[in-house]
DNA sequence: ACAGAAGTGGGGAATAGTGGGGAATTTTGG
DNA sequence: CCAAAATTCCCCACTATTCCCCACTTCTGT
């Protein structure tokens, strides 16, 4: 299943809209078409996951065991405030205003293809967090994913 | 598989669009091709991978936990300055101006074949890159590398 | 020298992104 | 229960960008 990837920067109208990027829309699988789930995340930013990776998600945590206090609260804090969407005729979503408020957005947001889900970020917390990220920690990560990829069977 | 090699000078036009290497594509494995994936690499260049090269580099990424903080940050680093590429007609790429900024190419363009990926870099970049090797390091790191490669298992 | 392939350049059609108006539905207060 | 207000959603229109196609030039091998 291929990954999303990418960035892509679109302007947020003053109804809280925003255009869902044309190559991340071709990388969602088209049964999930249309059905995402957007959620506050562990980052400053949100997370949108559409359906069908949302439903591997909610496997995961409906695993936790639910008579632990630890798991009671992993639970409620990641649901509490998740929303379903959907993409209007546009293909546009519409940001719920308390999420543009948790992470910053306003009238730009920035779409990072990562992985199973996608993030969206308001420009400058993305900042903050690429000021981080230094270049040697970059380099290490790096390596780690492409180190020796090629098997050597000769 | 046969490896990548060669170096390929090409022009870039003023939409960003560069011949793929004739020699070089006949290298592709035919299932793969016509689709690519091109990213920054950690030099200031870029890596163009074949989707089928490509797909063990997603296979690696996929196996990190995407619930630690570490996790997220590599597939987020990782897959941000990726975008999947097809070629057109007349077999060109044509270069996100995001990524033609990062590399520093602008209307010339230069393949290296380097064994599962190609890299493509701007001349001045290149030569930058070259002056900074001298003969007698390159030996160095060429018995480094190769002198205790095989059965090195780390 | 010729034929075919490879490389280069530009124009036009289709798609993506953006913004605003208005109808329908929901919410709130009397 | 009804009416006013607010919100949501859908449609239309304009603009910018991307992609696709055509034509020409250069290079390579025979």
């Amino acid at each position: 299943m291929p990954s999303f990837k990418g960035q892509y920067e679109h302007s947020v109208d003053n109804k809280g809209r925003v255009a869902f990027p044309a190559k991340l829309r071709k990388l969602v699988n088209p049964e999930a078409q249309d059905h995402y789930t957007l959620l506050r995340g562990l980052e400053p930013c949100l997370y949108l996951y559409p359906k069908d990776r949302w439903e591997q998600v909610e496997n995961k945590l409906s695993s936790i065991n639910s008579f632990s206090m630890k798991g009671r609260t992993v639970i409620r804090s990641f649901l509490r405030y998740a929303e379903d969407l959907s993409l209007d005729k546009q293909n546009r979503l519409s940001l719920p205003s308390h999420l543009m408020g948790y992470s910053g957005i306003d009238s730009t947001a920035i779409f990072i293809g990562a992985g199973d889900r996608i993030e969206i970020w308001s420009p400058g917390k993305l900042d903050e967090a690429d000021s981080d990220l230094s270049l040697e920690y970059y380099q290490e990560l790096f390596e780690q994913v492409m180190g020796d990829e090629h098997d050597k069977g000769d």
